[in-house]
DNA sequence: GTAGAATTGAAAATCATTTTCAAAAGCGAC
DNA sequence: GTCGCTTTTGAAAATGATTTTCAATTCTAC
């Protein structure tokens, strides 16, 4: 998992227009988004926003990049977020509201060179995402 | 997670001819597997063996009554298999042979408490599977 | 401008899974 | 055994997210 520091703007200029408008909402929002609702939310604002084939290529490059993670959570849609540059998270996923709470520290990261002694496995990544009921659903 | 300690022995007697079919599949495995893959070794070996819609639904009773796991991948199928009733264990997935090393113990279930502290959220199921490159591979 | 490369998007294809619905099997009552 | 009813089964169709195709549009360099 290397880092790649570059700041958003930097970057920013080297994107696609699909891939820039898709950024822009994607920093305008602190929840996680398919690539439907990603789609749908910018041809709302604007008729001529990016195609939802764009949408998903412009998804694919900035996942690339390290500026957005893709959550995987079970159901057959993936959910994309912005993260801080080459970093990513896990989260605590409501079933009542669908909320999730953006969880500060990766549980598995400090785990990987336990890993590689006891089983001579290296670690390159791992789908983490805890399920249950919120404080207010609850 | 409620455990239920029945013996699959006892438990077989109730299940309907196509669960049992898939639960001795399984048995007789010691890997994650497709439904699909799950249907075709089936039919390999008895060209009257139960269709791909009743291993699906085989699997998802089977899954109900927590003889079997679903695990996630995070590519859009879904793997089987059998587990110890009630329990539920991760992986680490290779990447390379695709084989993976089953772990012993569950890294989320200590942390429930003390989600349940810092947020006031009641954890009832996770996610987590571990990617890498496993030892032979290397 | 012009040629060649990169980007875009509508429509079609893919593919795991679910739904439909009618046939087959199981089962208790008689 | 047979009748009537419930459960199980499975082929075919539907679903739905994602990917692929491919021709049109936009960029970029010269
Ligand atoms: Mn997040
Ligand atoms: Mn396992
Ligand atoms: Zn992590
Ligand atoms: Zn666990």
């Amino acid at each position: 998992m290397a880092k790649q520091p570059q700041s958003t703007v930097a970057v920013n200029a080297r994107l696609t227009k699909g891939s820039q408008k898709v950024l822009q909402l994607l920093e305008k929002r602190n929840s996680l988004s398919t690539a439907q609702e990603i789609h749908s939310l910018l041809r709302n604002e604007d008729e001529s926003a990016p195609g939802l084939t764009t949408v998903y290529r412009a998804l694919e490059s900035l996942v690339a990049l390290g500026l957005v993670q893709s959550v995987e959570l079970g159901d057959g849609e993936k959910r994309f977020e912005l993260v801080t540059p080459g970093e990513h998270h896990h989260h605590l996923v409501c079933e009542r509201c669908r909320e999730s709470i953006h969880l500060d520290q990766c549980l598995v990261e400090d785990l990987e060179s336990a890993i590689k002694t006891k089983y001579g496995f290296a670690v390159t990544g791992h789908i983490l995402e805890i399920f249950g009921v919120c404080k207010r659903c609850k």
